[in-house]
DNA sequence: ACGGAATAGTTGAGGGTTCAAGTATGTTGT
DNA sequence: ACAACATACTTGAACCCTCAACTATTCCGT
């Protein structure tokens, strides 16, 4: 028999859902105004960016961010067709496609991810006090295993 | 001169960036396989429902959603053809517009909000410790402050 | 070695969101 | 009274994501 969600577990939600709202649209503008690509994408980049050589087979750049395949191929199209990521031909199993950030794309990165990492930490981070912070870490871990498995 | 954020603080920004992807992603399949709905269409029917006469204007609710107005009249219009919503003129301001609950949009709230609420808390907010609900709900407060001033 | 299943990725259609522009109505200052 | 501005909502195009096929390649059991 499911119990009824306490007031309090109503706030916590209500106030997850709407920050996971507003924080994806936040940051989606943010980026399309200032890059010209959106937040989803500029994921891509980073994740390209912490790879070495900077780049990556598909699959694993899909399985990091949680990426349907589908939704990382069009995706690496438009990027593509923005010069900022090239598809490289693997040398083995002739099945994988490797991606890797362009000049261009490295470029954008350099630009983009300290003025990114700053503004989020002066607007956001820097307003939770440092147990905060850590609560925030224990209960996003938690979450995700939540997220993680099937869920239906 | 912005300080470079602690590991902490990237982990807790991590987190709470992909657990925002994810949970959004999540609810929005869920919603869309049980009642053929987007999870952000599930929230202005809830809007609704708690609305006196299960009815309110357009900008009252693009307002308490943070919807733009545009997202709320398409959203609208395609509830609408599922009549699960309907508009209604009202008598004073001819520019207003109210939208109110139809029958089956009572219906399928009734059906569907008990299902996800009991999921929910099954699936995550049971996952957390009392104290955590008590830190997430401080935590997404100050976190939405930050969101809704301006940001730029 | 061969047929079937699994894996890697792509494609196209359909639906949702954004952004800029547009319509209609109300309010305000003079 | 009237022009200028503001408010409430709508429209259409461009873009992004999902879902369900589909292609191409590799793996596996016999």
């Amino acid at each position: 028999m499911p119990e009824n969600p306490s007031p309090r577990e109503q706030d916590a939600w209500r106030g997850l859902v709407l920050t996971a709202q507003l924080l994806e649209a936040t940051l989606d503008r943010q980026l399309q105004q200032l890059e010209g690509i959106p937040h989803a994408y500029y994921g891509i980049l980073i994740a390209l960016f912490e790879q070495p050589e900077h780049r990556a087979r598909m699959s694993d750049v899909a399985q990091r961010l949680r990426f349907s395949q589908s939704r990382l191929t069009h995706a690496v199209r438009r990027l593509e067709d923005q010069g900022l990521v090239e598809r490289v031909q693997g040398d083995g199993d002739r099945r994988v496609v490797t991606v890797g950030l362009t000049h261009e794309g490295l470029q954008l990165i350099r630009r983009a991810a300290p003025k990114q990492a700053a503004e989020v930490r002066r607007k956001l981070l820097a307003r939770l006090a440092p147990e905060q912070v850590e609560q925030l870490a224990e209960i996003t871990a938690v979450l995700l295993e939540g997220l993680e498995e099937g869920w239906r």
